[in-house]
DNA sequence: CTTTAGCACTCAGAGATGTAGAGTGCTAAA
DNA sequence: TTTAGCACTCTACATCTCTGAGTGCTAAAG
């Protein structure tokens, strides 16, 4: 991209000041605001020439400039500032942060809640799963002669539980021989590998616990599609209603319909790096985000687990302050998880 | 309330009338609706009358009538007709019903989603626990030389675990100690039984197992604070923009805000047979939901716990079909967690 | 006493009209 | 290349009118 200076500082500006006021902005007001000491004729001349380019386009004839999503892109890649969190922030951020770490689906929804307040903007969380999850082991806790919890430990550590009541009564024996017979036949197993086949014959070789196996594993694999399965939290989908871009409810509707909804995990491609993601209108890839942008971090939850969080908001958002949240809260999650006591952050964030 | 004969069935025929089409009704269209053979000239002074007895309002002189709050609950309590589920409705219902029973959250979460894509209204579900709870069990289980698992289960039956990892080395005898320790001291207690002071002396019998047992115990506090706090789950709160009533923003922003921030469960009181409760306008405690209303259902989860699910919308809803709709998904989520395996229920509802 | 027809009255909502103001593009001069 | 000037465009807002639905009242009829 080619653009003179001048042209850099002008969509600069305009972008920056369509941000704060979500207001199509006029040659006349560029010229008051910019340093550059040019008259509104002149600003318009320019402001013509970013148009055609399609940085920016008209509403309607006699209204001003509004940034396009080329135009946002441009702005994010190339003209906007490095936003340095205020002391304020830090500290609301750290505070937010002081969540403790109990059920991993917690933790992710906590995070979307906490990062929707601060932001005001709708927030998603969801996990991803490099790699593929095994059971790591099966544990079956007897608490009744017709009861006992299956215990299930993925190697990503995540531990899941059930209790089970049976029709027919129970012995500690056969509870143990059950335990370790799972425990030497299915863990280390991907969803994949877990075959009716294999459950068929290891039934078999377990006699009279028949049933039983079939039961525990199914749960096995229930646990393992759940994880794999990567629900999406949405939280503070009202928080659209307060920005003037959905002050209609044709713009607010489907976009809210698509966020109450679960949308589609898929579609919320992971940050490959530690930098934030931003997704601007059309670039996304759900119909419903295709007027709306995206801004998103990942954090690192450990046992190559990734979470990623991010907000949704009109095309108009300040990118920079989101981005420089976002990423200091998932590194602040990221932290959280490497040693479940989150350290004194008190510094600032060193770009 | 000493209401003629012919009064009760002008209000019927109004309500449900403005119940399908959302607008003020007429006295014409009353006199050509209604079995009754009158002219609109005698119907205008009969609604004149209900008017003055506070069953109806008039948005603006030349409009059509209204029912009021007091003319619903009229409605509701004498003149609705039970509505009788078609045989499609019991159907999708019964579909619906077709879930696991998975973690308990897992399932009160779900049945609020369902619901309120069943009726297109926001719906919101909880728990309420009529007692307090207890820890039944502990269990630990060693998972490596620094790692364990504690496994809670309470007196309703639920059950709890959390993966906890030590700076220090631990051995399986310890762990074997704490365990019986827990199990004598710790279970059968409820939230306010469990003090500092039992901890301290405890944690003092426990020798070097001291640290231990208020990490395992502050997860039990943990468990118990959270089963007793009732969080409430919402679900489908963009349903509200399809309704006329919540076409306009003021009307619409404060309610999906105070759904989509936890609202207090305090505000929904447990209905306390299994009739579904209603709660029309000004009669909802919640200063957000006094212009619309609750309808909800309890069922019966078991182990002394029940739950409660309802949908939230503008008092003009069909509150027959909507009463009819969840007490019968009430009914089969009660039958649900009693036998876990739903039964055949193609039978229609019977009053 | 109740019901009905007739009639004047009220008021929201839809359209039409006018105006103000912001912003533009173009042209010609600096 | 920049700038001032100017005619032009178009939205937003306010005002006005008109229409139609619905009412309440009154007087006559059952």
């Amino acid at each position: 991209m080619d653009l003179s200076e001048r042209k850099k500082k002008i969509l600069r500006v305009i972008i920056e000041h369509y941000i704060e006021t979500a207001e199509p902005v006029g040659s006349k007001s560029i010229a008051a605001t910019a340093g550059l000491d040019v008259s509104p004729a002149t600003i318009r001349s320019e402001m013509a020439d970013l148009e055609a380019m399609g940085f920016l386009e008209q509403p309607h004839t006699s209204a001003g400039r509004v940034p396009s999503p080329q135009g946002y892109r441009i702005y994010v890649n190339e003209l906007m500032d490095d936003y340095r969190l205020s002391i304020q922030e830090t500290k609301r951020l750290n505070e937010a942060l002081h969540m403790k770490i109990h059920e991993l689906d917690e933790v992710i929804g906590q995070a979307g809640r906490v990062i929707s307040q601060l932001t005001r903007y709708p927030s998603f969380a969801l996990t991803s799963s490099g790699s593929k999850i095994t059971i790591r082991r099966f544990d079956l806790l007897m608490v009744d002669h017709d009861a006992f919890i299956i215990v299930i430990m993925t190697d990503t550590n995540i531990v899941r539980n059930r209790l089970v009541r049976l029709p027919t009564d129970l012995s500690e024996a056969q509870l143990q021989l059950l335990n370790t017979l799972l425990n030497t036949t299915f863990t280390g197993l991907t969803l994949d590998e877990i075959t009716p086949e294999l459950m068929r014959v290891t039934s078999h070789a377990a006699g009279e616990a028949y049933g039983l196996i079939s039961l525990v594993v199914s749960f096995a694999i229930e646990v393992l599609e759940g994880l794999e399965q990567h629900t999406i939290h949405t939280a503070g989908i009202a928080c659209l209603l307060s920005h003037p871009e959905y002050q209609s409810l044709e713009r607010a509707a489907p976009l809210m319909n698509y966020l109450s909804g679960e949308p589609d995990s898929d579609l919320f491609p992971l940050p490959e790096d530690n930098f934030p993601e931003i997704l601007i209108g059309p670039e996304n890839v759900a119909d419903a985000l295709k007027n709306s942008s995206v801004v998103m971090a990942s954090y690192d939850i450990g046992d190559g687990m990734r979470g990623i969080i991010g907000v949704v908001g009109p095309t108009r958002m300040d990118y920079a302050k989101l981005t420089a949240r976002l990423s200091y809260f998932a590194d602040g999650l990221s932290h959280l998880f490497r040693q479940t006591e989150l350290p004194d952050r008190n510094d600032h964030k060193e770009e």
